[in-house]
DNA sequence: CGATGGATTGACAATATTCAAAGACAGTGG
DNA sequence: CCACTGTCTTTGAATATTGTCAATCCATCG
């Protein structure tokens, strides 16, 4: 019996009672593969689903009128994609597959048989939408009050975090499979001012660029650059579990 | 039998049974007042509490090692504060009163029994987290991808659209308190060149400065300069409503 | 009436963008 | 196997946008 994405992740946080992962299952339909580059859905379509990332990464982005994007954030293995829509009748971004990737369709409307049905998933779910939350806050201050320099340490650093915490499956947590346009358009930045400030980082022997991607070579050095600090990763689901009575992940 | 600062917020999004009052109410201590400027919270403190906001505006930051601020979000009548926090035992940002203001704290870790007790509540609240979490988008956007013209109108657009929607008690929603160091800091712009902008946008006869803030005279010329839809506030309540077999407001 | 916090102004500097052109590389199809 | 294509990267030069510094103004408040 292999568990579907989702209740993989919800594991992680907090052991699952039978009645949690058969509810879990139940909702989630086949996964579905994608090479790199597809289109998932676009801004102003109706919003049905969610995906789980099973594998590979994906991104959400906003197009403007003047043709310019803007990433809003970036998804790696174990993260749940638009629970954002959730108050949404249509999509208020696009969802792009970074790499080939793997994600898992769910019903965005049966969110709410889950949180009737489950104490424990529903908390989860609040979790994690909170710390979607403290991740766009850390991109806003990224965006505001930090300079080019700054912004692409943080960047990667925090994508290197998360691909930490994902581990499952993830061969390098310090190679991250972005191009330099992805990074300026999450950035604010031009292409042309990233790869600059790439090259940089990369004389100072903190990076690596290679043709498929970006690699971290000093983490320390780059903190120092970034004034990164990982708390805003740190969800305290051990309160949480406590106050509901739900047990640590075994 | 004068109802809470929250119940009065969740009556706009649907009819509330007996139980979903006396819910609210038992949680909500009673308001409290603030002159202008009080700090409410500080980053790194124990998150206790979220706040309803019941008059007056709030504003949540996050200063940075140099002294630099950036402005998070700022919050008029009929909004919760803090909701982002549940994740986190520590607070993410500080939250300072941008004018005189009276908030209702509300305990953090029982949110847990409203979800738990009420269906209607519990979806309410995920709703008000995605919304807020749209918010922070259109602001990444904001910052990432327009110019100082584009953001400061977008960003007084947005204000006075929230505070079309809070209306209660307010007289003027075109009337914003706001200091210009605010607004630089929200914007992630240097007071002085918000200065500039906003005198700009002032010889166009778009907006008026006065000492107690910023008049919105023409809103779609500003729509035009700042590409602004409001879209992204309008959360989709009835298909909740409908989904979960509740009704909606009277 | 002086003190304080905001608003305003000008001159100058830094940071980042734009434009344009070329290089590197992988994948495709003949 | 090679030329061709498209995408991504790299570089330089000119330009634009925004920031910094420093001084002044202005209103309000005790």
């Amino acid at each position: 019996m292999s568990s579907s994405c989702i209740i993989r992740h919800f594991e992680h946080y907090a052991e699952l009672d039978q009645r949690d992962r058969e509810l879990l299952d139940s909702l989630e339909k086949s996964p579905r593969e994608f090479t790199r580059g597809t289109v998932i859905w676009q801004q102003g379509t109706e919003s049905e689903h969610f995906y789980t990332v099973s594998s590979g990464w994906a991104c959400s982005f906003r197009t403007m009128e003047d043709g310019s994007r803007q990433v809003l954030d970036l998804y790696v293995p174990g993260d749940i994609v638009g629970l954002r829509e959730f108050a949404f009748r249509r999509r208020v971004s696009n969802l792009l597959t970074a790499t080939n990737a793997t994600l898992c369709p769910f019903p965005k409307h049966r969110l709410t048989d889950v949180f009737a049905t489950s104490r424990l998933l529903c908390n989860l779910f609040f979790l994690i939408a909170a710390r979607d939350q403290a991740i766009l806050v850390e991109r806003l201050i990224n965006l505001g009050r930090r300079s080019a320099r700054e912004k692409v340490a943080h960047f990667l650093l925090e994508m290197a975090h998360r691909l930490d915490k994902a581990c499952v499956d993830v061969d390098d947590c310090n190679h991250l499979p972005l191009t330099q346009v992805v990074l300026a358009d999450a950035l604010g930045l031009s292409t042309v001012h990233v790869n600059r400030t790439l090259n940089e980082l990369k004389q100072e022997g903190l990076t690596t660029l290679g043709p498929d991607g970006i690699t971290l070579l000093d983490r320390n050095g780059l903190q120092d650059v970034a004034g990164f600090d990982p708390e805003y990763l740190e969800e305290d689901v051990t309160s949480l579990l406590k106050n509901i009575g739900a047990r640590p992940p075994a």
